[in-house]
DNA sequence: CGGTTCGTTGAGGCCCATCAATCTATGTGG
DNA sequence: CCACATAGATTGATGGGCCTCAACGAACCG
């Protein structure tokens, strides 16, 4: 159950993946302005960790206080809440590139714990330090913001599937936006040709529950039918989509919460 | 059909009510160097329009654009989305003294549609204007950032509702929110005497079923429950819950998702 | 007072939860 | 190298919460 700061060679480029992390991350919000502002002048300070991490590892407790700002630079993570009653919720997945707990910049303690699906890389920058910043900076807060706006689109979606979809739309309405939020959307086959899109996720089918409002026989269920119809292939901790067009095509999905033009931050910036 | 600008004598008061909102909002949010900032120094240029509204208006429609940051002064509001086979989702319910589309602010278009359940007025700030003010005053993104992150959390408590509670916890949950959201909780009754804390909600059981994803049959059948329990009245158009603090003791409601102590806004603009 | 929206009630059925057992894969220690 | 432990996946039987369809009552409004 240990973890452990990358040590020698690699620690020299936590600063070039927290940047990667922020570009993948404001990119996805289309704020293309900041590809090249965040790289080089807004970050260069910052006092950043990369933390390699083992699957199952707890990176916070819920209501525990926080004194980093993270990101997923690597591997899967879910957020998690224990009800009352000792059930476990899953409000949210954070893929690769994705920020861990935003609300930390604002917010005393975590309303959420948060656990790694797989072994992955974690980049941590000091709370203080990253306040000072989204304080200081209106490119670093109009940045948060825009962070903040994709989550909110994220998790209206997510109401959306729980309060409307049946079970089998619900899991086919979510890997279709997995597909989109690690970048392997339908049309955007890296190769010019018309090969199929495959794509793979590492988690359990308790996972997969508690994240959908399901419990983990139906979640079984729902995967045997979906791969009787040859949508995607499951083994153990893993669902392989072979291709995720076809996923797109039946489904309906809608990505422009995840896609649509944003303000450009150049306008705001100018 | 009509709505019109309130003229003469309040068109005065629109700036006013305006600042109030923030207050409210950002006061919600426990910015309280806000409540002071915000008055006098940071929007006493803002084109602040004020507009009364019938109910059943619909303030925006989905996906248009828009071009104007909407607060709802006075009444009740809820966004809406029409999904593919004509089911309509309600993702978020406003109350008076909070932003209706907070996403403009960032996103060109809204994702979804914004209808007005009862009579009231809305206040609007020309977009343009907004933007320019998040994007130089810092104490004005830091704001939003913490507007944000209000919207976040309520949508958190939201997917928990819609996933892991069932018919009759949904509702309470909910009421209990927006009694917190209306300035209604239980311990806070004004006179500091033990009298009971009404509630009066003003909502159909078609958008009561709508946000908590439920059919209107049920939420009826779930309502008379409930009555029947003497926690709640209902009549046309309108929920009483009689006493608050009922409510809040037998649901375990845990509203620091609603309350927690944020950054002092003081520490990060000194 | 007629139309429209909202609320209410009943019958029937399906989706999904619950409970419980079995099976498999993986890892661990003797 | 095998017995054992554990976590995850799978399967079946049963039941209940909620949906669907349909009709009627009640309140509101021009």
């Amino acid at each position: 159950m240990t973890d452990f700061d990358v040590p020698g060679a690699r620690l020299a480029s936590a600063q070039t993946n927290f940047n990667r992390c922020l570009r993948v991350s404001l990119a996805r919000a289309h704020q293309p302005r900041f590809r090249e502002l965040s790289a080089r002048k807004l970050f260069a300070n910052l006092d950043v960790r990369e933390r390699q991490v083992i699957a199952g590892k707890i990176l916070l407790r819920e209501r525990d206080p926080c004194d980093a700002l993270l990101f997923l630079n690597t591997g899967w993570a879910g957020k998690f809440v224990t009800t009352r009653d000792g059930k476990r919720h899953v409000p949210a997945m954070i893929v690769s590139g994705e920020p861990c707990n935003l609300s930390a910049l604002l917010f005393e303690g975590a309303d959420y714990g948060l656990q790694m699906l797989t072994a992955g890389t974690v980049l941590s920058v000091p709370l203080a330090a990253a306040r000072d910043l989204q304080a200081r900076v209106p490119q670093v807060a109009h940045a948060v913001s825009s962070l903040f706006l994709m989550e909110n689109a994220i998790l209206t979606q997510h109401t959306l599937r729980l309060g409307r979809l049946p079970a089998r739309e619900r899991l086919i309405h979510l890997l279709c936006e997995l597909s989109y939020r690690t970048g392997l959307a339908s049309g955007s086959s890296s190769r010019g040709s018309s090969g199929s899109t495959p794509m793979e996720i590492p988690i359990t089918q308790e996972w997969l529950g508690d994240l959908l409002g399901l419990t983990t026989v139906h979640v079984n269920r729902t995967l045997q039918q979906l791969r009787h119809e040859g949508l995607l292939q499951s083994r153990s901790h893993r669902i392989v989509v072979p291709d995720v067009s076809l996923l797109h095509s039946i489904s309906a999905f809608d990505p422009s919460y995840l896609l649509s033009p944003r303000v450009d931050a150049e306008t705001l910036m100018a």
